[in-house]
DNA sequence: CAAACTGTATGATGAGCATCGAACACTCGG
DNA sequence: CCGAGTGTTCGATGCTCATCATACAGTTTG
């Protein structure tokens, strides 16, 4: 069985940061790509924890998505859980709102790359 | 007698792009460096048209500094205009709003860096 | 236990970019 | 006309970072 979210888990848990105590230049830099645009967009229309880290249709491969997910916590974007074998994520709407007002919400709506 | 604008000009115009063809990852990118934030910062305290390129505190070189401009007028953050030798500046705050809502409030009103 | 799956860690590689120094172009004041 | 001031361009340099291939660790299923 394995139904249960708050397993064992012998494995190192991932490194997060606080949203309140991300530098702006860092917040920015983290957003300043399209992969990691793209991550935090497909995980905005998910519900939290639903979405494992291999589960995102980004054209990179597992080492440079690893990569990716550890930028995004370092800006206090993305929180992890393991769950079993896999990792699952979740967007830090509000916290990520309340540092930084208006950032998310205008990558979510611009619909625009680059 | 050199109070005048439009003057002759014989130097070669500045490239704009404007503001509502640029990229979302263009302007993060733009806004990704901290000689460009504090360049944008201290263009939003001071009256259009008022700083020329050099009067600006920045810890690099000519050379980089026009740099920076050239990136920061490609991100329709900026607006340039010769005035005799120099080049004076001028943060296009409406326009950029508009293409980007709230994304230099954000800048300008948080104090840190970085 | 063995095999398959998920994600991380470690180098190594390559591209992009921020920077500088120097040369050049233009403007203004004497 | 000459010199000082302003900014751009060019070439070179060095560093950051995105990426990959490989190896490794933990988990699940057979």
């Amino acid at each position: 069985m394995t139904d249960q979210v708050g397993g064992a888990g012998h494995r190192a848990a991932p490194v997060h940061t606080d949203p309140d105590k991300v530098p702006l230049l860092t917040a920015l830099s983290a957003l300043a790509d399209p992969v990691r645009i793209q991550l935090v967009r497909e995980l905005a229309g998910s519900d939290d924890w639903t979405r494992s880290c291999g589960s995102f249709d980004v054209p990179v491969g597992k080492a440079a998505l690893s990569h990716h997910f550890t930028v995004l916590r370092a800006a206090g974007l993305v929180e992890q859980r393991d769950q079993g074998a896999k990792r699952v994520n979740r967007l830090r709407r509000e916290e990520f709102e309340a540092r930084f007002p208006g950032l998310l919400d205008l990558l979510l709506r611009t619909d625009d790359v680059g």
